[in-house]
DNA sequence: CCTATTCTCTCCAGTAACTGGAAGGTCAAG
DNA sequence: CTTGACCTTCCAGTTACTGGAGAGAATAGG
């Protein structure tokens, strides 16, 4: 399988394929004699493992970890929920400072009249 | 007042404050003979002003934007609300991708039992 | 077999918004 | 006069890619 065909089948960009392999997330592929990148199926469950992480935000650095784990047969599953829940904390986290940057700035755009005056809310707590 | 007293009063790194000159966000500001930057009361308020709409994740350009339009007092409210609006939508979607991904995630940490063992629905959901 | 198109390769640069650090000039206090 | 706190510029690094240049390789059509 060249790149074109492993992307496709990850779901991940070349370009991002190449990527991960260059930051050692994931192993280097195999080359053909024309320095061709070869992939096999092993390869791109990897792959898809890093795009399904990637998804919930984990960093690089968490991918590396649980992919890793992913690997070792004897992990236990506490190593993998405190990374999760890791990462859960920090999603909820910002979900705390959405919600307040949204009251505050819904209730500006509320108030603010948004016509052909000078005058506005949002513009006077800003500044 | 020099660059750090400055910094001080309009609550920005020293760096940051260098910055926003540096790429025109704010006016470059007039220098000592020995080439210090120093700044005003004006310079001082137009850096609250940035900070203030860093805060709500409003980026540089629309900084830029507001920043004119609280000078402008030509401007209208209904410029001001439109930016703010946009910003307020791209809260929105992120708290609708956040909401999904914690969703998602809480209900695997919830049912992973964190054990020694290696068996573990999020790494089987990942891979 | 030639050619056009599509891969693929490497390497460099850019993104957003800073932040850290090096090397060196300036200023106030003691 | 020296020490320490400031200040300056410039370069590099951060995150996780993404775009593009320039060049070699593979494949389909004629």
């Amino acid at each position: 399988m060249n790149i074109s065909a492993a992307s496709k089948a990850a779901g991940l960009p070349v370009k991002t394929v190449r990527y991960y392999a260059d930051i050692g997330l994931v192993d280097a592929p195999s080359r053909s004699d024309a320095g061709y990148r070869t992939y096999d199926d092993v390869a791109v469950r990897k792959l898809v493992f890093v795009r399904r992480s990637r998804a919930f935000g984990f960093g690089i650095e968490a991918c590396r970890e649980l992919l890793s784990l992913y690997q070792d047969q004897d992990r236990t599953s506490s190593e993998v929920k405190r990374i999760a829940s890791k990462r859960l904390e920090e999603i909820e986290e910002k979900q705390r400072e959405l919600q307040s940057l949204h009251n505050e700035l819904a209730h500006l755009v509320t108030s603010c009249r948004g016509d052909h005056m000078p005058d506005c809310p949002i513009i006077d707590y800003l500044g």
